[in-house]
DNA sequence: GATTTTTTTGACTGAACGTCAGAAAATATC
DNA sequence: GATATTTTCTGACGTTCAGTCAAAAAAATC
């Protein structure tokens, strides 16, 4: 009996009912916008049914987050597999994260509100080592590239620098940018106009620092996004 | 009649007690840990008079941050006064920065709960103009060290890239460490050992890609750290 | 169709924010 | 120093909302 009946698929389906209506609550009104009472009347169900799904108000937060970060985790894994020199599936992998926040930036909304201690503290291990191994996966992805450039000669670290390091600084750049850039209201009244183009000036710049070929002043980023756009995410 | 009583004294010193109350809440429970009986209860006052300082909850935090956040405008003053070249004085800001997040470290905590819009909104415009205008402050002071650089000659940014995209850029670059660096529990099984060198390392691996002279092949970082510790911050 | 199991319900508890009418204290006035 | 006025303080109260659970309803099984 794998056929599940029609009340047990109305319970299979409901979670993501759930969240569908819990999304736009957070990223409309805020953490303190996302009722459970307002879900439940929502769905024409009742609290307790809610509550047989998610164990508490946290529990929706951090599956949100799941559910976009997951998509991270397979974009990354997407542009790595783009086929060139390790310094173009790392700019690969920058085409993946700037879309990423183009069509998410919910995300780190999301995000925002799980890194409040009295948020995370009260979500279940479950869910949480998953959130943590996506982002390690992720992370593992960008490492893999840079040893693959170690190893190719094109990139030569000085020896205070290790990949993971050299990782932890592209992720504290591009997380840093993004996370401004989403919860601005406005960059433009701080004098940046294309702030995503800014943030591929300083990362191929912070590359270039490192030395790691070929250096972008030997390559035509903006042909070699598009080429990404196209074979890696074309079909999106 | 410009003395206080001591009634007027005992109100006027308030607030501070307060915060100072507040402040280990926050940082040792999180934010749902601040509980404004619990701050009238400790400090053996009844609820409604801290209501005569504070209007609500998040005018604590959003106080708590202005502590903080006024702190690091005066170590970026104080750094920007550092005798030497344009790119020595940016070190300076360097300096000043991880001396900041060192030393007050909460502050990203509050800044991450006050970064919640459901928190950020219901703020009084008055406290919020400061937190801007500190942060902006922070900027102009980075943002004029640029601007010297380049009328110096030291720096010849491309014209893709405004003084302000740079600041922005080291702006990303830091905030995005240190929030990691805080809000993490451990970087040691990250791989870093020691992530406030690294964020250095990355700073001026990103301004010698920017060709900003003098590169950091030629003058001695750390030696150069210690002069600034010791002429700027050596009362501390 | 009777029985057992699963699911749903919504009234209830408790925690915490913020309010406000009246009490208390401080200050001014005489 | 007594009285009046102003300021400050109080804590019970209203309200909102998370999370619980005994009882009801629905589904599954036999």
């Amino acid at each position: 009996m794998n056929v599940l009946s029609p009340k047990q698929l109305e319970i299979a389906n409901r979670e993501a009912r759930i969240l569908e209506v819990a999304r736009p609550m957070i990223v409309n009104l805020g953490y303190h916008g996302l009722n459970m009472d307002r879900i439940a009347s929502e769905l024409g169900l009742s609290k307790g049914t809610i509550y047989n799904h998610f164990s508490c108000k946290e529990e929706i937060v951090i599956s949100l987050a799941i559910e976009t970060t997951t998509k991270r985790m397979e974009m990354f894994r997407q542009a790595a597999q783009f086929k060139g020199n390790a310094r173009f599936r790392m700019q690969a992998i920058g085409v993946a994260a700037e879309m990423f926040v183009r069509q998410s930036h919910e995300h780190f909304i999301f995000e925002q509100i799980l890194r409040l201690d009295s948020v995370w503290e009260k979500t279940s291990q479950k869910r949480r080592s998953i959130v943590r191994a996506c982002e390690m996966n992720c992370m593992e992805i960008v490492g893999g590239i840079v040893r693959d450039a170690i190893a190719n000669g094109d990139l030569d670290l000085p020896a205070s620098v290790s990949p993971e390091e050299l990782v932890f600084g592209l992720w504290s750049l591009t997380s840093g940018a993004y996370s401004i850039i989403v919860t601005s209201d406005s960059m433009e009244n701080l004098g940046m106009k294309t702030p995503y183009e800014t943030v591929r000036v300083h990362t191929a710049v912070l590359l270039d620092g490192y030395d790691w070929a070929p250096l972008s002043k030997d390559y035509d980023r903006d042909k070699l996004i598009a080429k990404i756009e196209n074979e890696v995410f074309g079909n999106e």
